[in-house]
DNA sequence: TATGAATGAGGGTTCATTCAT
DNA sequence: AATGAATGAACCCTCATTCAT
């Protein structure tokens, strides 16, 4: 019997995690203090050296913890023959439901990493442009079977269909807004296709 | 013949502005260094502090170009009778010529201001929901006259247009790339304005 | 039996406390670094912010300690019925008590504080008028019951009374003099008193 | 015939001079700018250095005025047969005198010279002690003539002395007070004169 | 003389990281 | 595992002084 219940090491590293996602949202990694993660998550801020190698590596956890969704839900959809909208679609369900379940994750993958060169490592870099070329895949695979316009480069397309994405996914986290439900986040979702699809669309 | 030509005072101010562009470019406005700068501009360490207050300062000023140009361009734009096809494309076009012109300048924006709320203050929000609202006023006009459907929400439409956007702007700078010729930038401001037109437009 | 005594927390403030003290009466508040205080302290440069938030405060510490003795002092002899003359030997024993304890507490009083502006905020300068005005009272108390002559405005023998005493001190402090033991304590403060009270005694 | 009527030589030094007196007063050496004199004097600051080898000269030179006209005045009394009372008045007068003329001057000797270590080089300490003996010796010499009680040391007089003295002073200047009159100084030197003799007479 | 641009050493402060306990 | 005191490199900014004109 324990007069307080410890957390486990698990809970621990997530408290840090979770209480880093705060700290970088708000104040940029940059800003961001190891004191004042450490505060956040209820802890003395030695202590994130135990799970931690040091401020950069806590960094690319969480960015990891992005990446590696984001290529699991890949892996969902390359190589399948499932129609190219519904592919489309599980990419933006992607960035929306990560969105709504941790929107600082999302934030700080679109200001530290989506668009900034200042943390770039060359492994961000590389994982930055598989995503990229990943999509584009799915963009040139919708030429080929006739649903997308072949007139332009894939790489075109690809970066209206992410920009369009990536855009709604900024302004609500500026906004600090928050996707209420999954029937919001549905339609938003919707507006999002069918204008691409349709601006998009072969004839 | 003077034996050397010693640069104008406003020569020198532009100097270190170019230096402040580029590095603050290259290692994001937190790493870079005044001493950087300095060396960039090749002057000495204290004379940024002749002509900028301070790092704020002088990222203020990089900033405030972006802005004045952007609204003037509004200026230009807003109340007059020119159709709305053409309001969107000098958008888009100032966007362009700008990165032609000077990609850094484009690059700190986007990645500094537009995605960051780190360096965000109330002057700078300000500005930047003036420049959604300006857009999303356009983007209204579009609807009234019925070039765009009027079943989503203005700002949804604002949203994806200037996603679309901003994200070849993105790609570009993260690429390295450069816009080759007006030729090149005219086939980009084509195929995004005809994409999102074609996707947005009512039916 | 410890392989060595570690400094407790308070001992290392009042180790850096006693730096500063030295240091600052040395070379003067603006003059003194804060890598010469840790130097002397023998503690590491960035420790200094463990206990002071910056050097400013670390000064204001030094001060309190002054002004919180003197005011006890006061407060031990406003509004008792103890003789004028008990009240001014009091006063003039805690400068002289304090200057034995401390030398450099009392120099850094008289260099900084009492007789420069560079260094005054408001605070400093209130407490300061009070500290005069306290003393005021009581040189007013002397002349009503007929200890100290009426013919001059209680504030002129208040800057004699206190201009005697703080001369004392200072000249003692330019030349380096330690006041050695009780009894020339003792001597000085009776010398000082008995050329003020004769000086200004009431006939 | 000149537009405008430059200043002599002689001015525009007297100019920096008096322009010093007013910085260094207000805010200290230490805090004084070479820029903020050379603006509250109305020239470039570039200039000063033609009339002044630099800030630690142009700060001796104020000092020097002090000592010149001090030492001028002990001329006058030392080696007469004037009666101590006189001696001792005309060392009063000087100083408030100095101080109807230039409160500044005689605020920057009290506040950085006779209370400060900071400044304190060997050239400046001499003189102050050349002071302190010299006035000692009046004294002395009261003491011989049985003007004034001789059951103490004359350094302990002399320190009551200029203790009043300089705490009159300090008072004004911290009040920022201007001697209005030759009347109220004579009401002032006579307060104090006759204290002191009072209080130190011998009996 | 006169200007003010230019230089760069110096110092306060921050904060990631280490380490003794 | 946990704490937070301790370290010191890094960086912004100031300002006395120099120098080209």
């Amino acid at each position: 019997m324990s007069k307080k219940s410890p957390l486990l090491k698990i809970d621990k590293e997530e408290a840090i995690f979770e209480a880093a996602l705060k700290i970088i949202t708000n104040k940029g990694f940059h800003k961001a203090r190891m004191s004042d993660i450490a505060k956040q998550a209820g802890i003395s801020y030695g202590l994130i050296y135990h799970y931690f190698k040091n401020k950069e590596s806590l960094f690319d956890t969480i960015i990891n913890r992005w990446w590696e969704g984001l290529f699991q839900c890949f892996d969902e959809i390359l190589g399948t023959d499932m129609p190219v909208e519904t592919k489309l679609r599980k990419i933006v369900d992607y960035h929306l439901c990560t969105y709504q379940d941790s929107p600082e994750l999302v934030n700080i993958f679109t200001t530290e990493i989506s668009r900034s060169t200042a943390n770039l490592t060359k492994d961000r870099l590389d994982r930055f442009k598989k995503f990229i070329s990943m999509t584009e895949s799915v963009i040139a695979e919708g030429q080929q079977v006739g649903l997308l316009r072949s007139d332009y480069k894939p790489r075109y397309l690809t970066n209206i269909f992410l920009g369009a994405l990536d855009s709604f996914i900024s302004t609500m986290v500026l906004a600090g807004q928050k996707i209420k439900g999954d029937k919001q986040r549905n339609t938003i979702a919707e507006s999002l296709l069918e204008v691409f699809l349709n601006g998009a669309k072969s004839r």
